[in-house]
DNA sequence: ATTGACAAAGAAAACGTTTTCCTATATAAT
DNA sequence: ATTATATAGGAAAACGTTTTCTTTGTCAAT
């Protein structure tokens, strides 16, 4: 019932090979006259190549894995939209795996992906398995995007998350503070890690000295974020800024100020981190640092098929920066309270780093 | 390098045939020595049978394509991974496909689907294609889940809207409220017209008065939950309830009621629909009624095999419903104010309909 | 004893491509 | 005039399975 490539080199009038090598666009030279008519029959006939025989010869299926440790991370859709977009323009199909954290389920799925001979596998957000230990269960070119531990992995695509805290900490300096608090996350965690060496590099660099007392560390939950800000507007010199690394920790934050009786911006400014949906339209809407996972996952896709095309062995790990997006709750912005998300000021700050703004804003 | 079919048969001393046979379970006897025997071989050489060379003989690939129209949805990842959980439990994969809206975009998907000869296909949220359009694009069953439009077409899976919408406005009655208002959303919708049916069904339940004035119309968006409450407000006779067509606008709703100097749930009381992740962790929580997601994303994909497998021709419309979870907004939740959803309220409260609850709560 | 049915297994065809050979021209170089 | 080279295309092998067809026994029923 559906076309062969036997099919239109019947009507055609030609041989299974040539119809093969137009239709591929291969090197073997064709006249031109053959070219058109076989291309012209093909598209007359609708003929469809099927992908799973010729994948069966070329050994390239043109499609690759995406395992996701739990797909109802927040951050999951966009990387995954921008994987697929790269993967679509390039011809590529996706096929995504849920492991929900469990290791039994990841190699489950990876041994399906190996028995589908898919061209590459992209992790998502994963970190049970080393670069190696990948290679051994599945013996084709792998990328880790948004690694969450050990992110400096080979072949890994992560937010620059130095660079994130840092835009956050000169945003609040620039606007005249210097008691800047800072909650961070759990232990462990590269983005704890590196968003507390962002806070203190640009501290640094406005001459701020660092304040232990200042810093606390929540579990990342909203919860958190309340409980260690009450204890931060508990000290006797109380920060006139709190910096949280992420969103959620951030809105705990406003609600501590609030029941404390204080206002957030005007007695304490706020700054979130990863630009969560809610950041947008929460009262006040918080300042915060996107976590740049579209570019994340375009760049992965980008490095896997790079791999795939032998055009590279391995991708050194690669930092996606961020930018700072002003909102409500530290006092920059400008206008009445809205709530549609401010994309100027976006681009506007972006670049803001503390040798553009070695004096506070106004 | 990798061991093929082959090799087993030449190590196991039999024919292609028996290591086929016994791999695949066949129908055909095989002595009970050499399944054994067989299974060691390809157990001990490490076979894994090439997915791509058996489709090609079998014409079943064991995948199904998921068309999301967009994957920035808050919902397509609880749906997909409904979708995915069912799937996988049944040794099928999913190639994901973001549309974008774009119809071209989403045409080139189904043909390039077809290319790979999947065995189906589940569109999510899509509304741009009816069944028979779909039919004429790709000649495999399809099923549609959470379809927004024209929701009754055959082979979809939707939520139970009209249940929910007697869900919420049941808990107000129960409460006592008899002016409950209801803000809706734009036209067109399935979800639109169904929650306002739902709404005025378990009014007349409660013998409570149709009262179009308390009936407004949102978009969706905060900003007009905000400015249609505010309406609702400022009415001679205003509601003591209202109940919002999503948690969207039940946020706009409760920023309404603050800025109008009334407390929430003290004087007003707000329900939302959707349970978005806000909805547990804004001040106050907002009761709402949820999207049954996951479940319907399993029984999409249950469907789905049913139509491969050809237990079925078409799949009758289906309805999920969701449950009331009871948070801080509606004044019925006890205890003090948390940041953790109350699973427990969920699972006690969700078959509360009018018949079991004649009367208000307290 | 002959036939029929059944179990068990192998040989070979088939799936729809791509690719490796091979052949037949035409043209260019000796 | 012969040889090399390039162009163009066909025949057939190959990819790794499944499935059809065929064969060989074995056992039971006539």
């Amino acid at each position: 019932m559906p076309v062969s490539l036997v099919d239109v080199a019947k009507a055609a009038g030609v041989s299974n090979a040539t119809v093969s090598r137009v239709l591929t666009n291969s090197s073997h030279p064709i006249a031109e006259e053959t070219r058109r008519k076989v291309l012209a029959v093909a598209e007359e006939l609708g003929y469809r190549p099927n992908l799973i025989a010729r994948g069966l010869r070329t050994e390239q299926t043109y499609t690759v894995g995406v395992i996701v440790e739990n797909i109802l991370s927040p951050f999951i859709p966009p990387i995954t939209r921008g994987i697929h977009d790269y993967l679509r323009q390039h011809n590529y199909s996706a096929i995504i795996i849920n492991s929900d954290w469990d290791p039994i389920v990841e190699t489950e799925a990876l041994e399906n992906l190996a028995r589908r001979h898919i061209d590459g596998v992209i992790f998502v957000e994963s970190y049970t398995r080393s670069s190696d230990e990948v290679s051994k269960l599945i013996p084709k070119p792998h990328v880790f995007v948004h690694r969450l531990f050990n992110a400096l992995n080979p072949n890994s695509v992560v937010p620059d998350d130095l660079y994130g805290a840092r835009l956050a900490v000169n945003h609040l300096a620039c606007l005249g503070h210097r008691r800047i608090a800072f909650i961070n996350g759990p232990e462990g965690w590269d983005a704890t890690v590196n968003r507390l060496a962002g806070y203190r590099e640009e501290l640094a660099a406005w001459d701020i000295p660092f304040d232990p007392a200042l810093v606390g560390r929540g579990d990342w939950e909203v919860q958190s974020g309340f409980t260690v800000a009450q204890q931060l507007l508990a000290q006797p010199a109380r920060p006139t800024a709190i910096f949280a690394a992420n969103d959620l920790m951030a809105l705990g934050v406003i609600y501590a100020v609030q029941d404390a009786g204080l206002r957030v911006p005007d007695d304490i400014a706020v700054v979130g981190y990863d630009d969560r949906d809610f950041a947008g339209f929460v009262r006040p809407a918080i300042t915060t640092v996107t976590m740049p996972c579209e570019a994340m996952g375009r760049l992965s896709a980008e490095f896997l098929l790079r791999l795939i095309d032998q055009e590279a062995d391995v991708i050194e790990p690669t930092l996606v920066q961020g930018q700072l997006v002003i909102r409500q709750s530290c006092g920059a912005a400008t206008g009445e309270w809205q709530f549609e998300r401010e994309q100027g000021s976006v681009i506007r700050q972006q670049r803001l780093l503390h040798t553009e703004c070695r004096e506070p804003l106004t």
